[in-house]
DNA sequence: GACCATTGTTACGGAGCCGAAGTAACGTCC
DNA sequence: GGACGTTACTTCGGCTCCGTAACAATGGTC
């Protein structure tokens, strides 16, 4: 896509200054760099995901399961983690089924849940999906090691204080992935 | 929504150091942070948004042509600027007209463009949802007004890297506002 | 006048979200 | 052990936006 004529979150931020106050004006301005930043970098992700014929839903929970040492992930844990309704997760793993990447396994001890369960092709397709995200948009941000850090810290602020995810609990669920 | 069980961004970074490098574990990590903050204000601004029987796409296109002195704008303008599909346009405009909050006019001078021009109503309206988006989204955004500018410069470097808008341009058209 | 670019529209399928309803299984509390 | 509320998943219909492509009409250029 072309570049916009001029920078949309600096010229709203103007007039919002002019309009509101300033208090409104940096939030506003937060929420559309967040969105058009989204917006940039979503389209090269979504052209990565059209050439391993995923969408970027299905590709996260295909790495997720595909990351995890049990290969296996109950629905519910998906749509809590990934914050996707359930409805769109029965969709996501319908699809993710009938490509034959992932299938549906019953709960050993719980009948009302189920677990998504990842195939060997399911595990080459996010294999590759991801080396091709990486080399093609992740490692091509145009900020340095500190700028990424920094970024990625006020973000983290950011969700921590609208209750994005549990802090306390995240410490221990974290480590114990290490 | 309920917050997630644990930071997804932080737990997603130590898999990408242990299976990729850190380039792409920052960047994936910035990527994963904006989506993920994205998601959490857009959950209220569409929650404000239904509540005036608008999407935020709508909403934005409305909320420019309030602002613009002119109140009329040319479709390929909105469709350059705010960066949405010309088939996307025409929904919209189709739908903000059904509405009554814009009506289309004639270009004076070029027969092919369609200038949208907002009407008393639409005026009304941008100014109503632009008000609870302020109070209730913008201004309640869990970061000081320092963090603020910090993540506003942060992302502008991200999205001029990138290319998202004419870097050039930019500073004579936001200096015409002012 | 021929040619190409721009503008907007139409049509189609896909993806995800929302809301609401429904089924089934679990857990708890009296 | 039965009633009750909770949790897990599915189904359905409708909506919005996207992607692609084709098309008509106009404008600009050589």
């Amino acid at each position: 896509m072309k570049p916009a004529p001029f920078d949309v979150v600096e010229a709203s931020r103007r007039v919002w200054l002019r309009d509101w106050n300033s208090e409104a004006a940096s939030g506003m301005a937060v929420f559309t760099a967040i969105l058009r930043s989204f917006q940039l970098l979503n389209d090269d992700v979504q052209r990565v995901m059209r050439s391993h014929d995923l969408t970027f839903a299905r590709y996260e929970v295909l790495a997720w399961l595909a990351t995890d040492p049990d290969s296996s992930v109950t629905l519910s844990w998906i749509s809590k983690t990934l914050r996707i309704p359930p409805a769109t997760v029965t969709d996501i793993i319908d699809r993710l089924e009938q490509d034959g990447l992932v299938r549906r396994a019953a709960h050993p001890t719980d009948a009302r849940t189920t677990l998504a369960v990842i195939t060997a092709r399911g595990r080459k397709v996010a294999r590759n999906a991801t080396s091709d995200l990486n080399t093609e948009v992740y490692e091509r941000i145009g900020l340095s090691e500190t700028q990424r850090d920094q970024l990625i810290e006020l973000l983290a602020e950011l969700r921590a204080s609208g209750n994005e995810f549990d802090v306390e609990r995240s410490r221990q669920v974290i480590d114990d992935l290490g």
